[in-house]
DNA sequence: AGAACTACGTGCGCCACGCACATAGGTTTC
DNA sequence: GAAACCTATGTGCGTGGCGCACGTAGTTCT
């Protein structure tokens, strides 16, 4: 019996909120209610990560296999104990990879067509 | 009465099907089927747009005004009378520009966050 | 002759999302 | 000191977008 490894092209393309999500993670772990400050920090309001939809589709990912619940470090200070911490898995890390590749790409089509400028123009 | 000059930020951000669809209508007018054809190809496949998803998006996209229904021109040789031509207003392209960029500031923070590689490496 | 392609569209069911609400302890404001 | 707000996780509900199938119809390929 084969072990089916996971390819990642089948989790592509990932629902924006998702990707969100899983970009969130890419630098450690983190709980829920910091993903979503994080993510709205990050696109300076723009996106705004609902309750709803936040824990959803961290379930989702979860079940995916590009998310896994953390056990908990932060029994520093100011540890809630509310608080649940994911990280991404090993093949979570991949799909945000490929997805990343993929927005990336369709920047570039932007750019050749003529929607914004190029990075560097000379 | 002051005429409301429409902000794309309103719009945004778009649905994914909804950027490719203005981004494919960039570079000049096109028929839906087209707007099928080119953005599969531009995916490598990785993207499949169904005609129920394109057409419905499609008109969406109009009753929004970022595209519009043209009149045909294409009655040089090979014009298909069945085929209806839709272009970006200006509208349309400053909303494609914003998400564009709403994009490429996406792919910054995934190259940031080292999920894969900046394009010019030293 | 039948299949496949072009071209536009509708019907239907599922499910993701936005919004509201539930819960609950801590802090800030009036 | 009561009300409001923040942190933190989650459920309930309604709308609507999407995938898939199907409809229609002319042309082209095998």
């Amino acid at each position: 019996m084969t072990q089916r490894r996971p390819s990642p092209a089948e989790h592509l393309p990932l629902r924006p909120v998702e990707f969100e999500i899983l970009l969130t993670l890419a630098p450690g772990e983190r709980h829920g209610y910091a993903i979503i400050q994080e993510t709205e920090a990050r696109s300076d309001g723009a996106v705004t990560l609902e309750t709803g939809t936040l824990y959803r589709a961290l379930h989702r990912l979860v079940q995916a296999g590009l998310v896994t619940p953390t056990e908990r470090r932060h029994t520093d200070d100011s540890d809630d104990e509310r608080r649940r911490y994911y990280a991404l898995t090993p093949l979570g890390r991949q799909v945000a990879a490929a997805e990343a590749m993929r927005l990336a790409r369709l920047v570039s089509a932007a750019q050749a067509a003529r929607l914004i400028p190029r990075p560097s123009a000379p």
